[in-house]
DNA sequence: CTTGAGAATGATTATTATTATCATTTTATG
DNA sequence: CATAAAATGATAATAATAATCATTCTCAAG
């Protein structure tokens, strides 16, 4: 266990957000300001391998890493990108469910909500807000 | 509606193999050999936007496309990495439990199985057999 | 405490999937 | 038929990640 190796689990440790590798080399390099990208990827894979961290396969291009272990699911906000954790327990029937109707030995699932965060539907709210306060020509309500 | 973007749709339409673009690419070229990727690519993107095709956002790289228009889940093998559909209704009741406990708006959700195919689970099989077939140094039995 | 082998590092290049650019061609429409 | 808007093929650009490689670090054995 190298420096930079705890140091980028720590870091992932105190850190909810799901980041990304990008970010996750933003916030090693205020400690290590000489670590390369290479050594957050790289470290990150082997992490996730010895299941000291997790790797998350969301939407959208990038992976995201989690420190948390415990198994649960995610709403990701379409409009900004933020990820946050559900409080939904595994719904493990599924599996068993499909198992029955199809010829694939089903091992598991991955399932994402979609949603608009708390600051998103405010912004909206707020947006709407000024709209209608400024005159709209007739016969343009939509 | 070009000649292009024409049969790009036919392939699609008659492909249930959820290909990615570059599959698309290889079959299209078939019929239109001197096709560019990149055309295949906007079109494919055209397409989904006109709501003709399906863009589906699965785990790994690569975006895959979907002819079929109706909702439904996918399955995916570890192993191969072939995509199935899955027979089971949308389960549109999570939505709306997870609204009620989480402070995003919900407006969906995605949900993968992922498993082992039947070839793949052949192939596993004819493998073991041979293995145990082999004979096994003593004390070495795992 | 040294040492040496294996693992890890930083720097860099390569790869892969996708998107953008742009001069030329095609399409649909009056 | 003209012609404006859209689409094409060729190519370059981008973005995320993985691979390479010479140098450096780690850590267990002596």
């Amino acid at each position: 266990m190298t420096r930079q190796r705890q140091i980028i689990l720590e870091e992932l440790q105190k850190d909810y957000s799901h980041p990304t590798a990008s970010v996750v080399y933003q916030k090693v390099r205020r400690r290590l300001p000489q670590i390369s990208l290479g050594t957050v990827y790289r470290n990150l894979e082997v992490l996730s391998e010895q299941g000291l961290i997790k790797k998350l396969e969301l939407s959208g291009t990038q992976k995201r890493f989690d420190g948390t272990l415990s198994e649960h699911y995610h709403v990701r906000c379409f409009k900004c990108g933020r990820i946050s954790d559900v409080s939904m327990k595994t719904l493990t029937a599924l599996d068993e469910k499909l198992s029955e109707i199809c010829d694939y030995e089903i091992i598991g699932h991955r399932l994402e909500f979609i949603g608009l965060c708390p600051k998103c539907k405010k912004a909206k709210k707020r947006a709407r807000k000024t709209k209608t306060t400024t005159p709209i020509p007739p016969g343009n309500i939509s």
